[in-house]
DNA sequence: CCTGTATGAATGAAAG
DNA sequence: CTTTCATTCATACAGG
């Protein structure tokens, strides 16, 4: 099969549960915690895809060291997919929370505020799985897109780069005070320099040597 | 497609709800778990390594693909596919850079105080572009989203939670991260079998191969 | 399957 | 510090 079966990892992290107790075998991580490790797994990832990227180049003229690395690269899954380790749902409303939100949303207020996002949540329940986030997010992005779409339909100033969203290199949206542009140490100016093209990288690091081996080094990971 | 689609992201399973395990706000593993974690990243941390290795050996002799390279390699990373051509506006944290921030918030002193902020700015300055104003934002965000999470779900201290498998109740989550949300199940399945076959890679490389684990650096990591 | 589009969620940056 | 905004990511879903 092309695409390889992805593995059964987020398995191996949702398959948890029963015990602990004050059993010294049962570890709690908190959410954060995994995040974190999920983080981690995923830097490794990045520098294997890149070093076996490099490598591919490479043996493109030297085939030597191939060996070893077939067998050592055995799962490309954990490592494009190592993203996700755990699997993420996203919530869905129902028809009916949906008709309840989009009521209360152009119901007038439209910073719901930690309490009445409570209220929210607690009515909705009603009808169906939620959460306070779901209903902070929804929100959020209801406010946005309103927004934007307004702001994009109007909008008829002779500017061809009125345009839906598309690379908006020029972010004269209604924006803030600030001309954009992200923050950049005063030394090293030089790397500004990234014009259109992301580099993003590592490389940035020492040109010489696109790898750094001390970034591959493990670190303490968690607390 | 040559290129190495990776937005692919496994496939759907979040299909009609099912699954849903640990709606509780930590994850509880057995050792047996932790230890596989553990050896995964152990393996990546050696494959990265001798990566590296191979990578110096060979660009000794062909000093030419260190140039390729630091053209080659801007894209692919960031957990899945960043947009390709899209000149960034805003820091984006190189994983690595990730890396390095959440140790230094976890490991204990939230106040990064203006001198601190330099030191990791320029620390951080290694693995890629990055400015003061975004540290500074980095733990600011990072503080309040953390203590956000935090408040909205107060967790059980230390109590011991059966976890049958009923869990009905709508212990609402809400922190930010990952942890999967629930879905619109109304009803959760356990559905903990890793039925499908094996499970991939790693573990199963660990005896044979030539890496181990203990011999190599990579160890430290879980407390 | 593969592609495009709507939208839930994550997060850097800024305002309050 | 807390709340809000803007932008981007990833996915659920409808079409071909």
């Amino acid at each position: 099969k092309g695409v390889p079966k992805k593995g059964k990892w987020e398995e191996r992290w949702t398959e948890n549960g029963r015990k602990l107790a004050g059993n010294r075998l049962g570890h709690v991580m908190t959410d954060e915690q995994m995040e974190v490790l999920r983080k981690q797994i995923a830097v490794y990832a990045t520098i294997c895809e890149q070093l076996v990227e490099l490598h591919k180049s490479l043996t493109s003229q030297n085939d030597l060291a191939g060996v070893r690395l077939g067998n050592l690269y055995c799962d490309p899954l954990i490592t494009s997919g190592a993203h996700k380790i755990t699997g993420r749902q996203r919530w869905t409303p129902t028809p009916m929370q949906l008709q309840i939100l989009e009521r209360i949303f152009d119901q007038g207020i439209g910073t719901p505020s930690k309490q009445k996002i409570k209220e929210i949540t607690n009515e909705l329940s009603q009808h169906g799985q939620i959460s306070e986030t779901n209903v902070y997010n929804w929100f959020q992005n209801r406010r946005a897109r309103s927004k934007r779409k307004q702001q994009a339909a109007p909008q008829n100033n002779g500017e061809s780069e009125v345009e839906t969203e598309v690379e908006s290199l020029s972010p004269n949206h209604e924006k803030k005070t600030k001309p954009e542009e992200f923050h950049q140490p005063p030394h090293q100016q030089v790397l500004t320099s990234r014009t259109t093209d992301e580099d993003l990288c590592f490389q940035n690091t020492h040109p010489t040597t696109a790898i750094d081996p001390h970034t591959s080094k493990p670190e303490p990971m968690l607390p």
